[in-house]
DNA sequence: GATGTTTGTGCAAACGTTTGTATTATTAAA
DNA sequence: TTTAATAATACAAACGTTTGCACAAACATC
């Protein structure tokens, strides 16, 4: 491996001019600083980036902590945070925490081990508050929360507008004609999902519809609990579905079908996070988008202006086939041009 | 941030007798070393990971070089890997190259700017040959190729077995009766697509049938080819086809059902990767599912092992509906319980 | 021409750890 | 009791870079 020396001692300079050259400080000549680089790059120099890091105390990797690397929510976060901050000249350090607060604990220590320059983190289910944080990462590395977020905790902060999502979701289901329209909620200590319940209340009573809280299913996130939340809406009289997930929907359209009604014609659905299959199936689920990969850079992007800001990513409602009643389905995708 | 210096002073002994102590050599009588652990739980001490990395010039950070973290494929080769790398005290740092052959030229640079212990990496189609991994990685850096390999490269590899897969596929069919199986069969530059092919062909020979290379269907990859696919498979008389991809599969039934015919009892449908949406589809589209899981385990475990052996990793066909004319269509996604 | 100000380099310490060698304390053998 | 062996610790250099300070040369000011 050729370093500074190397190169000092081949041009008759001492190491702290090569340095100097090389990271463009302004007090050596340009004379020198172009004599350093044409040798550096003969000799095939390549700065040792972790006594760099050792002496600069900080270094130019940023911790990314997950739940789940193979989410696809979080493996697109992780794709947004990475475009910006390669570009910005930092590396990425991937700590899966399985959702278990142990492992955050561990990730955590990790990243402040590695004297990472920032950490972007959603945290566990099993993290109920962040004390931990706190304590194992200190003060001096910079925090950037997405996603599942403690407000308790300092820095920026980058959210969903769950809120605003499932207002607008709600608003289009009442758009397209449907008049009894439920919601299957998921879990309420999830503040994502209690925000979209709150969405999907207000919707309604700004369009005159009532708020019926028989019709409101709570607990259902999953394919079979969503087929049981659509059976259940369906003896309610239910016309619609807002569903706080695209799995809870797809079971719903599933039970919808189970007895013979037609979708959107009779039955409209919406679902939540626009999952790559709901673009997939026959007919095409209409679905209420985070922009996980907007997260990221969103994150990213905190983490390089430094500011503590809180920003909130829209969601984005995709209309597919599912709660379109005012057009043909669309099967562009089964007979293409 | 406390530095062994400041365990030595607290304890009266020098930082070497702290480092040993702390790194458990045989060299510290156990009382010094009980001590030294004390005095460095209570006053919070952590290893300096980078100053230690330095000196030793090694790191426990290992590098995966993928083309896209966010693709279902490789976020979860990722996964697999930080399971057994995590374990085993490694750290993962990501780069990804969005299949460019310049941007996995200087995500190679970066991992050996980082020193890391190992690069575990699958090619970017824009990379022609390894050379560049060679020039850029030196010899001293462990290298591990999983999927996209260039056998040039020293150093393990692993690989799915997809002749072998599409070998397996292609018998189920016959085995459900099909009689003139056809195949979707993608793009040949790719030694996987074509080892997918030979399979295919095999299985076909192995069982009596003939091999028809008017019903093998090239560059098919994605829905709409795979649909147009779909409708010369009918032209030509078949009943089933074994698909190299999910997409494509995905395209052909489209195809299939767009003639009125049923799936599976009129004609039959084997997919390749097990993408997420093929167990959702109504029917369930049967696919030769990856492991990129346990490619991303076995690619850890290379890298750890030390050893430069090629993994071959079994693919598994996932019978589903869309080829499985001797039993009724699996409902209990459907109705659950 | 003496004094003050730039400008460009060199010197040397520092970042926190690890490790080969030297030194001391302890024990065993003669 | 002396000597040899062993055990435990101290010493000091190293890893490659960065950076405050010192220094010299070049230039400007009066």
């Amino acid at each position: 491996m050729v370093t500074i020396s190397d190169i000092a001692a081949a041009l008759g300079v001492t190491p702290s001019t090569v340095s100097r050259a090389l990271s463009g400080s302004p007090r050596v000549k340009e004379e020198t600083r172009l004599a350093v680089e044409q040798m550096a790059a003969e000799m095939g120099y390549e700065r040792n980036i972790v006594a760099s890091n050792l002496r600069k105390g900080k270094s130019d990797i940023v911790g990314v902590i997950v739940p789940r690397i193979h989410r696809e929510f979080f493996s697109n976060v992780i794709g947004g945070a990475e475009s910006i901050l390669n570009a910005a000249g930092y590396s990425v350090l991937i700590c899966q925490t399985h959702e278990e607060f142990d492992a955050e604990v561990k990730a955590l220590r990790t990243m402040r081990n590695n004297q990472v320059a920032g950490v972007l983190m959603s945290h566990a289910i099993g993290a109920m508050d962040g004390t931990h944080v706190l304590d194992t990462l200190g003060d001096s590395i910079p925090l950037v929360q997405f996603d599942r977020v403690f407000s308790s905790l300092p820095g920026a902060k980058v959210v969903s507008n769950n809120f605003q999502g499932a207002y607008e979701a709600t608003k289009h289901l009442v758009s397209q004609g449907y008049r009894r329209i439920g919601t299957l909620a998921g879990y309420m200590n999830s503040e994502a999902y209690a925000a979209r319940l709150d969405g999907y209340r207000k919707a309604l009573e700004d369009n005159g519809l009532p708020v019926d809280e028989t019709i409101v299913f709570y607990d259902t996130i999953v394919r079979e609990t969503g087929f049981e939340g659509g059976l259940k809406a369906l003896e309610a009289g239910c016309d619609a579905l807002y569903c706080a997930g695209d799995f809870c929907a797809l079971g719903a359209i599933e039970a919808v079908r189970s007895k013979g009604l037609r979708i959107p014609e009779d039955f409209g659905i919406v679902g939540t996070a626009n999952e790559s299959f709901t673009a997939l199936m026959t007919p095409t689920i209409s679905s209420l988008a985070l922009n996980p990969f907007e997260m990221g850079r969103q994150s990213a992007l905190a983490f390089l202006s430094g500011e503590g800001e809180t920003v909130v990513v829209p969601m984005e409602l995709k209309v597919r086939d599912s709660s379109n009643r005012n057009r043909q389905l669309n099967l562009t995708h089964i007979c293409p041009k």
